[in-house]
DNA sequence: ACGCAATTGGCAGTTAGTGACATCTAGAAC
DNA sequence: GTTCTAGATGTCACTAACTGCCAATTGCGT
């Protein structure tokens, strides 16, 4: 049964990616060792290097772990829904858990620092290609399409890209500036920003796909 | 007059490039040692840890010389040319020297190994971050506008995300499948693509700007 | 020829990361 | 309840990655 078995591993995952993240924006990268990370997660050292290779990735769980909540919601998206409704309940439902939301802000703040810290950027811009590969099925699944066509591809990449760019925008505008941002402000703008990226139109609701070519 | 001497840093920079591009191609990156690039470059340990922070950074020349020269063709893009008659330009006078066209191969075989290789990928992701800034001083400049604008930073890195899935595409076709690509080819995807995720109309002709607001 | 500035090499030392093996924990079988 | 077992963790020795320091070299200006 190592179901249970892996379920623990995520945990322990998480508290280092968490506590990583703390010291790195306490203290930035360069000033926090990996000693420091396992002391402040209470693992061994050894522990930490058995589930990260290098300490930069350590915070990789928390940036993967959002865009794979929002991948998962995003395949719920019914074909008949536009963009901007499946938007809304996707980061409305977002904050669920007392831990989403810390671990939310902990990611904002990650982003913030980006440009001091060119480590923790590619670790950002891998976690970007996550969302572009999930986006590729979802896109690929609404417009019947294989998620290896090119085209979809292509969008795919376009949409994380934008997606990201946003994040970014949104992330400094509130931390650095203290901008303040409602659930319809953020949608406005993702919405905005994945259309306008978009190069195929899958945004808006699409003619269901005819029954006997489904389960 | 530093100037010639960074210009023998750069050297000896690509240098040690070359040389960790075609070791990493050989045995991949974990069998690859700074030891083992630096014996192949012909300098000492030192001097690479001086020139690099990790062993993986080493290609980064590559990759940014090959964006950089392409983001330097770029700045020279008229308004009153459309973008496939300046890509056309671009990609041709691209092919200079032999040096530009054998690291040209290289890069093209280190993108199709990336698959297998995440430390590479996280490089070449910062690259492709390095052109989407090019881009958005290009664009900009296209459009009057500065390049913080949000609309213009979206712009930029749909653009450099289009342009990083076809250099994949193209790269994998042309080396896993033995695809051959004309220039015209090239061009029409290139351009297609860029079209496709522009989210900003700047690839057609533009009116010149009003002198009195020029220098 | 000399001096200066920048680059490089050598070597000691630190930090990052791995391998091998013992220990611990928790569910499964009896 | 005891035992068995698989997976996770800890300990420790070890290699690879990386840094600081200082001497040696290079290349250009005077």
């Amino acid at each position: 049964m190592w179901f249970f078995a892996i379920m623990s591993t995520d945990d322990t995952r998480i508290a280092i990616a968490r506590h990583a993240a703390a010291l790195f924006l306490a203290r930035g990268v360069a000033a926090t060792s990996g000693k420091d990370i396992a002391a402040a997660a209470g693992v061994s050292e050894r522990t930490v290097w058995r589930h990260f290779r290098t300490k930069e990735t350590c915070v990789e769980p928390l940036l993967s772990q959002s865009t794979l909540r929002f991948i998962a919601q995003m395949r719920r998206w019914s074909r008949l829904i536009t963009l901007e409704d499946h938007l809304m309940e996707c980061l409305s439902a977002d904050k669920n858990t007392q831990d989403d939301i810390s671990d939310g802000l902990l990611v904002v703040r990650l982003v913030t620092i980006l440009p001091h810290e060119p480590d923790l950027q590619a670790i950002w811009l891998m976690s970007s290609q996550l969302a572009e590969q999930g986006l590729a099925e979802i896109i690929a699944g609404r417009l019947d399409r294989s998620r290896d066509d090119f085209d979809i591809r292509l969008c795919a990449a376009t949409v994380a890209a934008a997606m990201r760019v946003v994040d970014e925008d949104i992330s400094t505008a509130a931390i650095i500036r203290g901008a303040v941002f409602t659930l319809a402000d953020v949608v406005t703008r993702m919405a905005g920003a994945i259309r306008a990226a978009s190069t195929m139109s899958f945004c808006d609701p699409l003619p269901l796909r005819r029954p006997d070519l489904q389960s």
